[in-house]
DNA sequence: ATGGCCTGCAACGCAGGA
């Protein structure tokens, strides 16, 4: 099963690389965030005419995840049970018994903003939610923006960026309790090369500098992980026409 | 170069992103 996950930063204005990617690619499940649409304006039949079927968690203007696959949804969950958010961020669904979300955690502004004490209690009810669905769902991959660099590999210059939101201790140390529930960051299963970003800002030539953040993960569940056969980031749709500032990132599993 | 952009919404500047 190939599950790939794409901060796309509006589905309208992407809505070409997307199905340009899906024709090239071909994942099995693919995570879309920041689709900032509502639902009734989301792609649905631009994607089924590729055969993808479509779930949607969307809003106007902001924020907004999907959930666009090949094999048929089944169990889906909006939200995070139990936790009040007007904002449209988790999308979650059960995919020929693999449990896959689609994520997009909130960016935190910085960390004196009370949108910074928001991320940090999200990622606590965040913890919570994935610890119950982890005893439900052995096989369980949780794809998306999480807006926290892992660690300072993930960062093009990590000494300019200590302390400023993405990186805190604080957003770490959440990111890390939920990776300790025995979520597995893909990417870091295989040897990689230094240097390999998710996120690049729009501006100041960024991406053609390589000066970008690693912040878009697919995690996996032990059981998952260990039929994880490779996980990449692909940079190539961020050097297409108007791009998103977001790569997409694939990981491949054998399951079945 | 110590800064450079992009999107949606509602208008012709703002909020928000990271």
């Amino acid at each position: 099963m190939k599950v790939a996950t794409w901060n796309v930063n509006s589905i309208k204005v992407r809505l070409e690389h997307v199905l340009a990617w899906l024709d090239r690619e071909q994942p099995d499940v693919l995570a879309l965030q920041e689709i900032k649409t509502k639902d009734e304006d989301f792609p649905v039949d631009a994607l089924r005419a590729r055969g993808y079927s479509s779930i949607v968690s969307g809003q106007a203007g902001y924020n907004g995840v999907a959930l666009v696959s090949r094999i048929a949804p089944a169990e889906v969950a909006h939200g995070i049970g139990g936790y009040v958010d007007e904002q449209k961020r988790v999308l979650g669904a059960t995919y020929a018994g693999v449990r896959i979300y689609s994520l997009y955690v909130p960016n935190g502004e910085n960390p004196e903003s009370p949108k910074y004490r928001y991320k940090l209690g999200w990622l606590a009810a965040l913890r919570n939610l994935l610890s119950v669905e982890l005893t439900r769902y052995p096989q369980l991959a949780v794809a998306g923006d999480f807006n926290v660099a892992p660690d300072d590999r993930d960062v093009y210059d990590p000494a300019a960026w200590a302390g400023s939101v993405l990186c805190t201790p604080a957003e770490r140390a959440a990111l890390a309790s939920i990776t300790e529930l025995g979520l597995r960051d893909s990417f870091r299963l295989f040897d990689q090369p230094p240097g390999k970003y998710s996120w690049w800002d729009y501006r100041a030539g960024n991406f053609r500098r390589n000066r970008g953040l690693r912040i878009d993960l697919v995690l996996a569940s032990r059981s998952l992980s260990q039929t994880c056969t490779n996980c990449r980031i692909d940079p190539e749709p961020r050097g297409w026409d108007r791009p998103s500032d977001h790569a997409p990132v694939v990981a491949e599993f054998s399951t079945q």
